[in-house]
DNA sequence: CGCAGCGCCTGAAGGC
DNA sequence: TGCCTTCAGGCGCTGC
């Protein structure tokens, strides 16, 4: 699934790529997740942009092109238009080339809205700060923290205390901070474990281009390799790489957690 | 307003 | 081999 590092790979791809280009013609899926990409045509990128998991796509003509890449999508530029049935929706651009969006689950999502204005997509318009952003500090995320009862990973989760991590990356940095999964408080020395360990996480996750268990690849069509080096994420009943104790899985508000009984304490 | 629960989606994997 | 069930889970929406 893509997360704040795979997104971020695609928007290093694709901005040298997109910038100045015009976008000729546009087409859909019928589903209205994706039918605003229509929006787009007739327009000139300026820029690529992103926030959390968000790919926010600056016009010439003062609207932003959202787009959230769900669980299984992806984005490239292609010479013309491909042979896939999971392509979603498709921007031609001039010179005869597409951004095409692939998306087999269709959870993804595209709008087009006036620049700032995030009313229709109450996750971006709520979402706290970027995790690979200055804003995000560990004193600001354990104010963010004390403010729901919610289970941590629960909270990671919903993109309100920081935005960008998502299941895998999140797992990871509960391990490396020691912090139980079924936690709903957690300390301030706590919070500035998980928020050091979120960063590094998800630093060393974009430095291997991202995590590809399955769907993910970039906008060259490349697969990541941070898969090969995560420490807890989908290795239930694997040891633990610190003590050795078996690792553990756990459905926590329908997400399935996995941890150190032993490492991460209660 | 916070939050729990559900629905959206489809391919892969496992059971029989 | 083939059918069926389960699983993966980010996010929007509904209703308490």
């Amino acid at each position: 699934m893509p997360e704040l590092p795979e997104v971020e790979t695609i928007r290093r791809q694709l901005a040298p790529r997109l910038q100045g280009r015009r976008i000729q013609d546009a087409h859909s899926h019928e589903s209205g997740k994706f039918t605003p990409a229509k929006d787009a045509v007739g327009t000139t990128v300026l820029g690529i942009g992103r926030r959390g998991k968000y790919l926010i796509t600056s016009l010439d003509d003062g609207q932003e092109l959202i787009i959230h890449l769900g669980m299984t999508g992806s984005l490239a530029i292609t010479p013309g238009l491909p042979e896939d049935p999971y392509i979603r929706a498709w921007w031609q651009l001039d010179g005869d080339e597409f951004l095409a969006y692939r998306d087999v689950r269709r959870f993804g999502r595209i709008r087009c809205v006036p620049a700032g204005q995030y009313d229709d997509i109450p996750t971006l318009a709520l979402q706290g700060p970027d995790a690979l952003s200055p804003d995000f500090t560990p004193e600001g995320f354990y104010q963010a923290l004390r403010k729901s009862q919610r289970r941590i990973p629960t909270q990671l989760l919903s993109q309100r205390p920081v935005a960008g991590v998502g299941n895998i990356y999140g797992t990871e940095a509960l391990w490396i901070a020691g912090i139980h999964p079924a936690k709903r408080r957690i300390s301030r020395l706590a919070a500035e474990r998980l928020h050091g360990a979120l960063v590094q996480v998800l630093e060393a996750g974009l430095a291997d281009g991202g995590t590809t268990l399955r769907d993910y690849r970039n906008a060259d069509g490349d697969e990541g390799s941070h898969q090969h080096v995560l420490a807890c994420y989908g290795r239930s009943g694997q040891p633990c790489l610190r003590c050795a104790t078996p690792l553990q899985h756990r459905v926590y508000d329908a997400r399935t957690l996995t941890f150190c009984p032993q490492c991460q304490s209660r």
